[in-house]
DNA sequence: CCAACTTGGTTCGGTCAACAGACTGTAGGA
DNA sequence: TCCTACAGTCTGTTGACCGAACCAAGTTGG
């Protein structure tokens, strides 16, 4: 990663973590991913990211193995990035770490974006647990839909558009 | 954060929390302070960091209210960098992020590092949630100690010397 | 009381990553 | 055949990170 070293001499798990999705952007990739973002085209508009800096990212994570390419199924000769196991280990992670940017930054409104168990539609409590249900559903089994504290003048392209509407986690976008 | 601009136009709690404590070190020096590691000094000696960064990172951490600067009671005229509740807020995402690099990156011996719910001494599972109890501990409740992975080899530094015993989490070094 | 040392920084020049924008290559459609 | 969309690569500029040197306040030793 970053800049010269990377954390080598951290004999920690942490660092190790770190050093796969710990650089810039990397993490704001792994989100839209649980979106079902999967074409590099449309990383690029919902991140307004430098394209080289998208290509680097999504082929650490690819060498790392938390994405795949894949042919797509449809359409010309290119290749879709889609989840692996590993990515979808990372979401007790993601969701900690927007949970609690929620707590430090809240807004009067209430909260940007909801997540809900999908069965029962209750949002998620602190560590992802169902306060109905009281497990811990993973991605599959998770809704996320926009919440009241959401401004829809900041983006207005094409996958944010989509993102305004209650859909499963990890279900393609397109 | 980096580069001109930050993650504006992403209106998500998680880019959000990323411009707090995203930043490249930043998360290494929030888990130092869990570690209770309190002093410029000892930040500086187990992290191999540039003072410049260091300095950088624990004033963006103060300004967010992530830390706090307090005068310290023995010694000469210095500060230390003392945990707010709003660190401690980040112990899940912290633990989540390092209990899935120590899978992705799992040494044949075992876990580098260890997290004990402090009452019962059962490893913590995933989420942070104690097998035994059911409950997820905070850190106040929680003991870390080096596992069978852990390699004696990489530092040596008077800090992570201290950490090789058993120690409660939040607990000031020194 | 003064000198040396410790601690916690700040300053500086070199290196390397991130950025925007232009360019390239390939596939499909008109 | 030309045109367009997509997925990159290339390039010049800006700025972050790094190590080393320097600085200032408080502490200790003589």
């Amino acid at each position: 990663m970053a800049l010269g070293i990377d954390y080598a001499r951290q004999d920690c798990s942490l660092a190790r973590a770190l050093e796969l999705v710990g650089e810039r952007w990397t993490m704001l990739i792994v989100r839209d991913c649980f979106f079902g973002i999967r074409r590099f085209g449309d990383f690029l508009v919902h991140l307004d990211i430098s394209k080289a800096v998208l290509t680097q990212r999504l082929g650490a994570l690819v060498d790392a193995g938390i994405l795949e390419k894949r042919a797509r199924t449809a359409e010309g000769g290119h290749d879709d990035y889609v989840p692996t196991a590993a990515l979808e280990g990372l979401w007790p992670a993601l969701f900690a770490l927007t949970y609690w940017g929620e707590e430090q930054t809240a807004k009067p409104e209430g909260r940007r974006r909801r997540f809900l168990h999908a069965p029962c539609g209750t949002d998620l409590g602190p560590l992802g647990l169902c306060p109905e249900c009281g497990v811990a559903p993973g991605p599959q089994d998770i809704d996320t839909d926009i919440g009241p504290g959401y401004d829809p003048d900041t983006r207005s392209d094409e996958v944010s558009m989509q993102l305004r509407t209650r859909r499963r986690l990890l279900e393609p976008l397109r």
